[in-house]
DNA sequence: TCATGGTTAATTGTCGACAATTAAGAAAGT
DNA sequence: ACTTTCTTAATTGTCGACAATTAACCATGA
């Protein structure tokens, strides 16, 4: 990822929270006083609390006024949400994607997939799969688009909601074979221009990490029966 | 709308600026300073700042570090981007109201229709279009979605860009009729669970209401020939 | 006349202190 | 023992002042 060569404190801390947020640092759902932050990072209230504001728009921490803030704890239900929304937007971003695309931005897309697939092969049959790198892929289809706004919307807010929930249900085991031939299909319709089909096989693509998700967790459900159902 | 009740300094000039940009009190592209806004609204930097943060994450304003920010100034180009965004989201919107609305809800839109029916009889041969009026029925099959992450990025972040694009474009005279009978086919199919076709007709319907402004956007071109074009 | 450099005014970034609100705990009454 | 009320400590909300950066302006020189 670009490191943001960032000169003020208050974008510092963002970046910084935002980090220490998706990575785990700070536990999902526990309490983020300001006064402790404060002294974590060595600042000030002020750009603090912008940084905190900034945060809150971008749905990794909730405040309540006169309360205070908390770290985001994904339920499945939001998480089948995010997914949801995620179909819309990259299925779009797909099709723009086959319109705009040049060839230097596919090439480095069939790069990605290549580097993927070594990697793979390291790890056969451990049924590994690079979860950055899946993301890699799909950030490269976003930029594809051409589109300034779907860009922000997904690269800047959703992925890394998307990485929080990784490392919030740590997600490790899912399926590779299967998302590496979706992946080139994809790749493949966006190289023809053919903007219906890859709008189309990214829709598939995403809703299928989505039922993936959601059998999991009805599984991890079912084992431990009789759990809170939300 | 609902009038929020705002018990924060931060909040309330924060919704305040937010209702001012939209409707045009703040010139688009217009520099606004800091000192001179917290002596408009009275009241101190701090909270001013907080707010300015939340409108620049909504994309409200653009701020530039050590420089100042400015109420943002959509081009054509961002408009297109828009409804593109607009498109993904409220065809994914529609779906899921097929999918989940209730009666009362499903009551409730044709509620809004007949209201703005009603209107439009008044006015019959104007050719007039209540803007506010179509951006409730939106609004309304957006909550039918009852999916809190779609309602948040349209109905907080979309449909306020939406409405500034109106008054920034001061879009007045648009098409009434065929949008009217696009509005009963979708609630049609809405009540009758089709999520498919909600889907299929609502996305036409983005799609038509870009074309529109596209089309219009390009008369105006050709008007003033020989203008900048992006 | 134009370019270049320095000076200055204004705006943004940051900080520490004070006021307002909340919530937890102690004390008293039933 | 339980509930209720008051007290108090901690946290959030707000403010004014100071430091850092920018950009405009003016003067000087070629």
């Amino acid at each position: 990822m670009v490191t943001p060569e960032v000169r003020t404190l208050a974008e510092r801390v963002f970046h910084q929270l935002q980090s220490d947020i998706v990575r785990g640092v700070l536990a999902p759902g526990s309490k983020i006083t300001e006064p402790g932050l404060a002294k974590t990072y060595g600042i000030s209230r002020g750009p603090l609390r912008e940084a905190m504001r900034r945060l809150e728009s971008h749905r990794l921490i909730e405040r309540v006024p006169h309360v205070g803030a908390r770290v985001v704890k994904l339920s499945m239900k939001e998480l089948i949400e995010l997914f949801d929304v995620r179909e819309a937007l990259e299925s779009m971003a797909a099709r723009l994607a086959a319109e705009h695309m040049s060839a230097e931005e596919i090439q480095g897309l069939r790069d990605v997939l290549a580097l993927h697939e070594s990697q793979a092969d390291l790890q056969r049959g451990e049924a590994y799969y690079q979860r950055e790198g899946d993301l890699d892929f799909h950030y490269r289809i976003v930029q594809g688009s051409h589109n300034k706004m779907l860009m922000s919307l997904l690269c800047n807010d959703l992925y890394y909601l998307v990485r929080l929930y990784r490392t919030q249900f740590s997600a490790s085991g899912t399926r590779p074979q299967r998302a590496f031939v979706e992946h080139h299909r994809i790749v493949d319709a966006i190289e023809a221009g053919d903007a219906e089909l890859a709008e189309l096989l990214m829709r598939r693509h995403v809703s299928a990490s989505r039922a993936n998700v959601a059998d999991r967790y009805a599984a991890i459900l079912k084992q431990h029966s009789s759990s809170p159902v939300e």
